[in-house]
DNA sequence: GAAACTAGTTATCGATTGATTACTTACGAA
DNA sequence: TTCGTAAGTAATCAATCGATAACTAGTTTC
C-alpha cells in the first residue's frame, strides 16, 4: 500500500482508540493492530506518539471546520445557528473524532499537547465569531452546547439513554436535533 | 498523624494530581511525593491506584454538591441560577477538583470508572433539577456552561489571557461574574 | 509490661510500553 | 538485469510503574 493512504490508515484507527483511552491510556500497539500494521511501523510514520496524537488531534479540527464550513455554505433557509449545530451533532457519529479533541483538551498542562489543543480550540473560535458571524455571546452558548455533548459522548451517556429518565429529559434538551444519530452510537460495537 | 488526616491529605494531593495529569497519566509515586509520604502507602491505604481515583472523583462531587446547596441556602436577594454559577466558579479555584472531574467524563469507556462518572453527573442534574428547581432546559444550560468553564481551564486559556484578545473574549462571555477569581489561577503555580 | 494494633518505610519484582535495530520484500527506473 | 528506494516486520531493550513483602517504630490496651 502507498505511504500516504497507509497513513491515513493508522491515523483514522489511532483517533478511535485515542477517543477510546485518551493520550497517555492509548499504546502505540493497539493503534498499530486497529491498523493492521506492526507497532513498530506506527512509530516509524509518526516518529513518536506524541507527534501520533497531535497529528490525531489537527486531523480531527480539519476535519470539523470542514463540516462547519460546509454546512454554512450549504443555505436551507435555516440560519447560521442551527445548520452549524447540526453539522457538530453529525460529527458525533464518529465518537472517536470529538472524544480525541476533548482528550486533547484536559491536557493543557502539556507544553506541546496544550498549545496544539489550545490553538485548535481558538481557531473553532475564530471560525464561529469571523466566518459564520456569531457576536461574542452566540458563539459562547455554541461552545457550551458542544462542550455538554463532548461530556455526554465522553460519559457513554447513550447507553442509558433508555434506562435512566434522567438521561433522556438532558439528552434530549442538550440534543435539540438529531438526538436519533447521537443515540446511533449505542448500536455501533461498544 | 492519624489515618483519617493522612487519608484526606492524600486525597488533596491526589486531586491535584490527576486533575494536571489525567488518569492514567499520573503515577501514584507523583501523588505521595505530592503528599509527602512513600509510594506504597499511598497503594496500601487506597488499595489501587483506580479505587484511589474513584474516592477522588466522589471527594470532588461531594464538595461541588455541597457548594451548590449553601449557596442556594444563603438567600442573598439574586435567583437561584446565578447564585449556583457563582459558586461553580468559585470552585474553579481549586483547579484540580473540576479537572479530575473533567478526567473521570472522558472514561466513560471504563466499565468502572465510568460507572462513578456518569453516577456523579446524574447526581449534579438531579440536583439541579429537584432541590434547584431548574426545568430541563435551564438545567441543560447550566450544565453546557459549567462543561465549558471545565474545558477553558484544561486548556489553560487563563496563560493566554492577557496576550491573546480572541481568548479575553470568550473567557468574558463564559464567565459572566467572578472572572477574577479564575483568572487568580496564573499566578498560583503552574 | 507485654501483646496487639496503627502508621509508615525500604527494597524489590513482574508486567507493560515506547522506541531502536536490523532485516526482508516488492517495485520502478536506468 | 540491477540498483535504489519505499513498505513493512521480528526481535529486543531500557525505563517506568503498580503492587507486594518484609520490616520498624510508636501507641494503645489489658
Amino acid at each position: 500500500m502507498k505511504g500516504d493512504d497507509r497513513r491515513e490508515l493508522i491515523l483514522e484507527a489511532a483517533t478511535e482508540v485515542f477517543g477510546d483511552y485518551g493520550y497517555v491510556g492509548t499504546t502505540t500497539a493497539v493503534v498499530a493492530k486497529a491498523a493492521g500494521v506492526s507497532q513498530p511501523y506506527v512509530v516509524r510514520i509518526f516518529g513518536t506518539k506524541q507527534q501520533l496524537f497531535i497529528e490525531v488531534l489537527r486531523r480531527a479540527l480539519d476535519i470539523l471546520l470542514a463540516a462547519f464550513r460546509a454546512a454554512l455554505a450549504t443555505d436551507n433557509g435555516q440560519p447560521a445557528g442551527p445548520r452549524i449545530g447540526v453539522a457538530y451533532v453529525d460529527l458525533a457519529s464518529q465518537r472517536g473524532l470529538l472524544l480525541s479533541l476533548m482528550h486533547g483538551f484536559v491536557l493543557g498542562k502539556d507544553p506541546v499537547i496544550g498549545a496544539v489543543a489550545r490553538d485548535g480550540f481558538l481557531c473553532v473560535y475564530e471560525f464561529l465569531r469571523t466566518e459564520a458571524g456569531f457576536d461574542a455571546d452566540e458563539a459562547q452558548q455554541f461552545l457550551s452546547g458542544g462542550m455538554l455533548i463532548n461530556t455526554l459522548v465522553g460519559l457513554r451517556m447513550t447507553d442509558d439513554y433508555d434506562t435512566d429518565p434522567r438521561v433522556r429529559e438532558l439528552m434530549q434538551a442538550a440534543l435539540p436535533e438529531k438526538l436519533d444519530i447521537v443515540l446511533a452510537l449505542r448500536e455501533s460495537g461498544l
